[in-house]
DNA sequence: CGCAGTGTTGACAACAATCAAACTACGTGG
DNA sequence: CCACGTAGTTTGATTGTTGTCAACACTGCG
């Protein structure tokens, strides 16, 4: 079946052209599907065919290690979209959390609307580069960070998903089982459930029923989580930050020629 | 100065346009730089202005905690491209491991030329792709493995970038110090040393003087390091496996209209 | 109501971190 | 060229955090 006699290709060829198409236009032409809790929308090895945008739901992305461990690398929100790094084949599996709902856009048309589209082609060269942000930011918890500050991290993480406000306590919904997340941070279900423990006889953290999670002082269990970033050297987060210039490079927005070599010799 | 009288905007600008103007391109026209051991590109939290290109030598890549531990999410080697993620600031500071030559563009400009060359979009997307499958990778390692396993796995890792082929030993240059491979690998000096010491124990390495590594049997290690991807269902690896066609999805290639919501029940 | 899956807590063991000391490689200066 | 000093590495003894095993509690569903 030729794409090209698709009206979703007729949608998007206007007079001119897709001059600022954004993913969420793309993904917006598309049905929706459902993917019920516990089933996969894709495999780690599967042919990489379609990317996915998450309209509703949350999906876990893991791959399996030769000796059964699993290591959960993501969680996928709505408004999250997988498998734009078009590699030939995906590297991990993609299996609901709860009842998804999602759309999906052929990757090979996906690439196609991008060379015409510089626009979507930024775009999705900015999901990716905040994939690796979030990425180099797990590399940091799993390496350095403690089983309670990896809880924490974690539960932070999620509140400011919902509310960005630090200062003012956050209620929200945890969908995912202690088992995930102990794949995610690295740990064993128990010993994510002491750290839970213990964040909630520290006064941080509170429960109810099983998916809902009170942070009572989010910028306290930031501070707890080795996030603190208050004006100290050394700083690690999501969000970026506004100020701070610290010591300006020597050659900056220079032009020089091909001349002799230079030297960068920035001590430290 | 403005960039468009520069000679290097004057070299790209042929008759017709870049058309396929790759980045190896775009830096071969600029000069050279060097950084001496122990300097610093740039660091975590400096406005993004450059790209950089390394030539020669090997970068160490690292965030500070608050209370001062190091992170490194890694080490870049010759040909590898750094600050393409197109970030306002940089998120990790580059220092020199070794005396490291490079060349750099800048930002904002690779991103104009980035908007008329579809082919170099596309190279910077790929190069991003495969930083963030290394930091999947990585993050696979230091979530799941055990000291031992790191350590293999680092060296295995090292080798390949010589060598591909694992059926035959390996002798190759480590750089780097015995603190960079902890704070890499989330592990002390002691513990990668220990590590190291069963190894070779074990017969399956070597080591001459401080940096020279000797892989004899590459394929026992990658069994070793939980790399072993011989016909097994859970593959983890960064070489990318031919074969493999898994569970093909029903909806492959379907060019379904907007009708009645569908439902993906891929039972695993 | 009972069962199965999930979550919590405790006792214990194992692995990796810490502390300490000796050893080695390598660059520097005599 | 060798001696020395320093930074880096290795090994040992000990501690501590996290994993493992086990028992029990909670929740939701048939």
């Amino acid at each position: 079946m030729a794409y090209s006699a698709s009206p979703i290709i007729d949608h998007f060829a206007g007079p001119i052209g897709q001059a600022r198409l954004s993913l969420e236009d793309v993904f917006a032409t598309r049905v929706s599907e459902f993917c019920h809790a516990g089933h996969s929308i894709f495999w780690e090895g599967d042919v990489a065919s379609d990317t996915f945008r998450v309209s509703e739901g949350v999906l876990r992305l893991y791959r399996i290690l030769p000796d059964g461990r699993r290591a959960i690398t993501g969680f996928a929100f709505p408004g999250d979209v997988l498998g734009l790094a078009f590699h030939d084949r995906y590297f991990y599996t993609a299996e609901a959390v709860t009842t998804v709902r999602l759309r999906r856009f052929p990757h090979g048309r996906l690439q196609a609307l991008a060379a015409d589209c510089p626009h979507l082609h930024y775009e999705i060269l900015q999901v990716i580069a905040n994939e690796l942000g979030a990425a180099q930011e797990q590399m940091v918890l799993l390496g350095q960070k403690s089983a309670e500050e990896r809880v924490a991290s974690f539960l932070l993480m999620n509140g400011l998903r919902v509310a960005k406000d630090r200062s003012a306590p956050i209620v929200f919904d945890l969908p995912m089982t202690r088992l995930d997340m102990a794949d995610y941070l690295g740990l064993t279900i128990e010993t994510v459930c002491r750290a839970v423990t213990k964040l909630r006889q520290a006064g941080l953290v509170s429960l109810e029923g099983r998916h809902k999670v009170f942070l009572h002082k989010p910028d306290e269990l930031a501070r707890f989580a080795g996030q603190d970033d208050s004006g100290c050297p050394g700083m690690i987060k999501v969000t970026h930050q506004a100020s701070w210039p610290r010591h300006a490079m020597a050659n900056l927005n220079d032009e020089l020629e091909p001349a002799a070599s230079r030297t960068c010799d920035h001590s430290h």
